[in-house]
DNA sequence: TCCATCTAAGGTTCCTTTAAGCTTTCTCTG
DNA sequence: CAGAGAAAGCTTAAAGGAACCTTAGATGGA
């Protein structure tokens, strides 16, 4: 799941990031109205949390112009207190829920999850694959009676493999999905942890196979 | 989906021609209207984006003579603030729509898509002809239950020859439209995977022939 | 100190391309 | 109209390289 936060203040932002990562999402950081739009249109997020008071383009103002270009990943706002009137606005102008600062990293959380459940409609909280099963909040990967935990990207590939199973999704797609849109890692790196999610899956003595295709991409595939 | 865009401005063009990659489309910069008039007359695109401003040729103009030169491709045309009448112009000329400058990259990709789907209606899953069945997610030729797993090149050459069946495609054709404009590759190497392909039509046991009509081209027949 | 992540390097595989020899079809000429 | 020659088309084997895979060890945060 990956999320874009826009927060001017640096001590905050760095706060909510950690508390967001340590959490399994993949978070891009901006610090104004403009680098918030810029990403949010150039990007490909499951959900956006926008400050209002932000230099050069205020929370509600990014969030008109990405409901006006068509762009509707959900937003959370955080409001500072006393600014109903932008609450309101931020609501009518297409914002999913609202938050008031200060507020607790648990309710933080929840909002979030409620935010990304809302949009998925149903979201089970295991995905299922073959004779694999992913547990979306325990991060544990299991066939049968047979469990691992997995590390934070591990855990971040499967899903969007098992999500995708049967489509075959290029390195680059796997990089920026999971690393960012702007990372500086290279194919390599994906290739590492495709390796890893191999040994994982021969562990467990799973009839899952993590097929390559070259110059295509990768997919899951359930032997018979 | 094959695009082509036309844009003088470097930044500008780099920017867009990234976005448009990330979403899939394989895009061909060109950076004044004389260019983007050849391109366009001799390559082979799904849809076409314009800007007004250009040297040597401007974006109208390239439409006009396209639109003379009998090619009915998509265009976008894209005008800077103030440029109303050019604008005007545009749509009489043919073009299926426009946008103002400065625009947000969500809303560029609306348009795109819209002008596209208009034109194909509907993008099937899976193409069939005859007996066979070439899946577009899994890159599977299949007959029945019997099936095989193209490579990048096969399943490219499948397809186009598949959505042309009946219509003869030259040598040249497939080569510039598989292999890319500017290749520095020969029909030999059409030959070789034409034959590939007849070896899997044959492996599949398939009533599909690949027919070959000498100095015409190529096309594929179902027999009775 | 442990664990997750990343870097680097060497190894492997499969796709693409080249090259060469063959067959078929067309055309030109006697 | 027959036959030679040329051009186009066909097939296969094998080289070459890019894409892919794996591992070991470095790095860095909790």
């Amino acid at each position: 799941m990956k999320l874009l936060y826009a927060e001017d203040e640096l001590a905050m932002s760095e706060a909510v990031v950690d508390v967001l990562e340590y959490h399994k999402y993949t978070v891009d950081a901006v610090y104004d109205g403009a680098d918030a739009l810029y990403y949010a249109q150039h990007g490909d997020y499951d959900g956006i949390i926008l400050d209002i008071m932000m230099p050069k383009l205020s929370g509600t103002e990014v969030l008109k112009q990405l409901r006006q270009s068509g762009i509707g990943t959900p937003v959370l706002l955080l409001t500072a207190r006393g600014e109903v009137d932008d609450r309101i606005t931020g609501l009518d102008l297409g914002a999913d829920d609202y938050l008031t600062k200060p507020f607790a990293m648990g309710e933080l959380l929840a909002r979030v999850r409620a935010m990304l459940r809302r949009r998925e409609d149903f979201k089970p909280d295991i995905l299922s694959f073959g004779d694999l099963q992913l547990n979306m909040q325990s991060y544990e990967l299991s066939r049968g009676s047979e469990r691992v935990l997995l590390p934070k990207l591990e855990y971040q590939l499967m899903e969007l493999l098992m999500r995708n199973h049967g489509i075959y999704l290029s390195t680059e797609e796997l990089l920026t999905k999971i690393w960012g849109y702007e990372t500086e890692s290279d194919a390599g790196i994906v290739w590492v942890y495709l390796s890893y999610l191999r040994k994982r899956l021969a562990a467990l003595g799973s009839t899952v196979e993590l097929k390559a295709k070259r110059g295509i991409g990768y997919t899951l595939e359930a032997a018979p």
